[in-house]
DNA sequence: TAGATTGTTAATCGATTAACAATC
DNA sequence: TAGATTGTTAATCGATTAACAATC
């Protein structure tokens, strides 16, 4: 089966892109898309998109082209985003609460179920629906809530310590946000989010372009 | 020359990272390293650093290996991180409100000197040393400050308003917050932060190790 | 059926890694 | 000088793109 082989990395940063540009087609009434119109919205190249579906099976019929509505199904379900996916936040500071507001029921997907400090002049405080708590709360709420990712949002000096903390609870994927690079544990996966970098290529490409 | 020679993508996202490491060696005192102990620390191939820094002509020394402190200086000079990086903020929602107390005072060289809302009700507002100001004021602020970078944090309907504005004021490089996709403009450079998307990958990495 | 467009293999392209001569 | 490690070219690998037979 299609499924079993290893999808590249690449390839999965694609399938969000696709996601937004079907829902997008949904909702503009339009249920029927190829290959060469998706390439024309999204950038990509015909041959790269047909190939990125093909390593999942192939979700199209020749000489017709995508069901919108199938393909956006499909994604979604090998995206998870069919299941519930519930966040727990680790650090309360600028970008924590940004995240706390920002995803405060199933928003695409995915829902904060905690935020964590350590900081007492800010535990108790409200950020949306959500309560700052101890972090020593936290393993409850990771298993109450079946939790499997954490966002760091904790200053780089403390990510270390967050992040093995979240791995002693049960936490099997860390979305981090420290500017800092995290050393690999075995069964868990990092996402990186380095602001600052993506900074530092911008201002460079504006630079030299 | 070297410089010359376009540089590519992936080359260009890794120094950042090398960055990022060698101010850690500078803070640790650590004067001198070889290709092989940043490969150790940076998980990064030794022949694929030492490739990277040829492409700008090379830094090292035969035999020696690289000074740390020069390295750092010339991946700066590389990165326009010696020179004031001014940026607006476009948008005082969670996010914006966010960056614009995450760069208040040249934080790794960029600097963010005006956030810009239409809200009537947050106009005025204090956002750490920033007040909330009209859109309307922006050119000025852009053109006084000699600003080339915006950050989009408005709401994804109203991303392309806020960037043909961004652009018709000067603006070069944006760096797009809003989960859509911005229309390449011939001149000016995009870099997009995708939240939902990284956390959609880490989602799918998790569901599938 | 004829036309369209996928699924799938093959070719190309670019990025990563290996190798080693140059040289400190 | 001998050892180390870069600069630089060559080989490998993987991702993107092209081509076209299959088939709706």
């Amino acid at each position: 089966m299609k499924y079993e082989r290893k999808i590249s990395e690449a390839v999965i940063k694609r399938l969000p892109r696709y996601y937004r540009f079907l829902e997008d087609l949904m909702n503009m009434g339009i249920s029927r898309v190829s290959s060469k119109d998706l390439s024309v919205r999204t950038g990509l190249n015909p041959s790269q998109i047909r190939q990125d579906f093909y390593c999942f099976g192939g979700f199209g019929l020749q000489g017709y082209g995508y069901d919108v509505e199938f393909l956006f199904n499909e994604i979604k379900k090998i995206l998870g985003l069919d299941a519930i996916n519930n966040i727990v936040i680790i650090g309360a500071g600028n970008i924590g609460q940004a995240l706390a507001k920002y995803f405060p029921q199933q928003k695409k997907g995915f829902k904060a179920v905690g935020i964590f400090d350590v900081k007492p002049s800010i535990l108790g405080a409200k950020i949306g629906e959500l309560e700052i708590q101890h972090v020593d709360k936290m393993g409850d709420c990771i298993r109450e809530n079946n939790v499997k990712i954490a966002a760091i949002t904790v200053p780089s000096l403390y990510a270390r310590e967050a992040v093995d903390m979240a791995i002693k609870q049960g936490i099997k994927g860390i979305w981090n946000f420290a500017p800092t690079e995290l050393k690999e544990v075995p069964d868990v996966v990092i996402e990186n989010i380095h602001l600052i970098d993506s900074l530092m290529v911008l201002g460079y490409k504006v630079n030299n372009n």
